[in-house]
DNA sequence: AGACTGATGCAAGAAATTTGCTTTAAGCTG
DNA sequence: CAGCTTAAAGCAAATTTCTTGCATCAGTCT
């Protein structure tokens, strides 16, 4: 049986915590379960029954820190929109701290649950983005092909080449995605 | 100094060639450095000291795997190369193998080093594909372009989203990529 | 209130990782 | 080709991490 409240709660949060904590103090690098176990007052063997390595407790944490804390803005225009949240998607996601977060989250993650979740917290926040634009009566794609077309490319960038990650990059994958883009150049 | 030629590079391959096989018989789970070593007949102090530890091996290994063992096919016209080449390049990624060596790649890689090199491999032939094409006297798009609208989707659902990896979907972007995409539906 | 059950604490044992020192062998020099 | 130099490998001891069985604790249910 599943028991969110409680100790079980209370040394998840503790855990969690710790590993929020002394990941700024003394780097990833140094990271190690029982290190974390002092911190949040805990015994190892809590943390490895719980968690089973370093790993899958990283990417819980991570997945933490990649959700969205808020709704994407309202520009009026689906364009703009969107043009403005991948922007800021990328800055975020490729900086260091987001590209670990991300790598993380995708580490530890035998089933791809954690994985699946940040896909999730992205498709909700275009979800959003394009039921407004709907209402407001633009033609709009749907979520998939958003995905395909900005979210995908700058992931992809991000995971297998580091370079050319710019803010009007993000831009014209967002212009694509919601004019087209004719046959190639 | 590097030193190419000699024990070291006798030891890397005995590693290399150990892992491969481990991989086969006794799973990734339960690959150890000190089994590794054994099997490869080799001081474990030596695989730490050389890749630091087991994530990075892996990375070194599933990059190997990697990398494509035959040139694309030519079947006259883009729009079939690029087709039939996505359905096999999903096919191969999104296997349980296939993203096994992916996360692997991805995973024991601090500079991203074996990441891009992964990428390069699908630039590679990519490349190819539109250099023939181009020689025919077709129009083609750019091989950043390709690696945008085909294998970053599709990369991205294999890493994120298990599901819906359906041969008609290589295709279709495979298309989209060759033939542009309209305005939203 | 009391029984039940899953999670945690504890501690001992096993396994892995680190590290200083020695030895080996590839590459260079004369 | 013999001798020198040095990066890499071997070895072994010390350290740290991980595993596991058992006892205890704290929610949950009746």
């Amino acid at each position: 049986m599943v028991r969110p409240g409680g100790r079980s709660a209370r040394v998840q949060q503790a855990v969690h915590t710790a590993v929020r904590e002394l990941q700024a103090e003394v780097g990833r690098a140094e990271l190690t379960i029982p290190l974390l176990a002092a911190r949040a007052g805990v015994t190892p063997s809590t943390i490895y029954r719980r968690w089973g390595d370093l790993q899958e407790l990283l990417s819980d944490v991570a997945v933490e820190h990649l959700r969205p804390d808020t709704l994407p803005e309202d520009r009026g225009r689906l364009l703009d929109d969107l043009q403005s949240w991948a922007e800021q998607f990328m800055e975020e996601m490729a900086s260091p701290a987001g590209r670990a977060y991300t790598r993380d989250a995708l580490l530890g993650d035998p089933d791809g649950d954690n994985a699946g979740q940040c896909s999730d917290y992205a498709a909700d926040q275009i979800g959003t983005m394009l039921a407004r634009a709907a209402e407001r009566g633009e033609d709009v794609p749907d979520a998939e092909t958003v995905l395909d077309r900005v979210v995908a490319p700058m992931m992809y960038r991000i995971l297998f080449r580091p370079d050319g990650l710019t803010p009007a990059y993000a831009r014209r994958l967002a212009q694509e995605a919601v004019e087209g883009f004719g046959a190639p150049r």
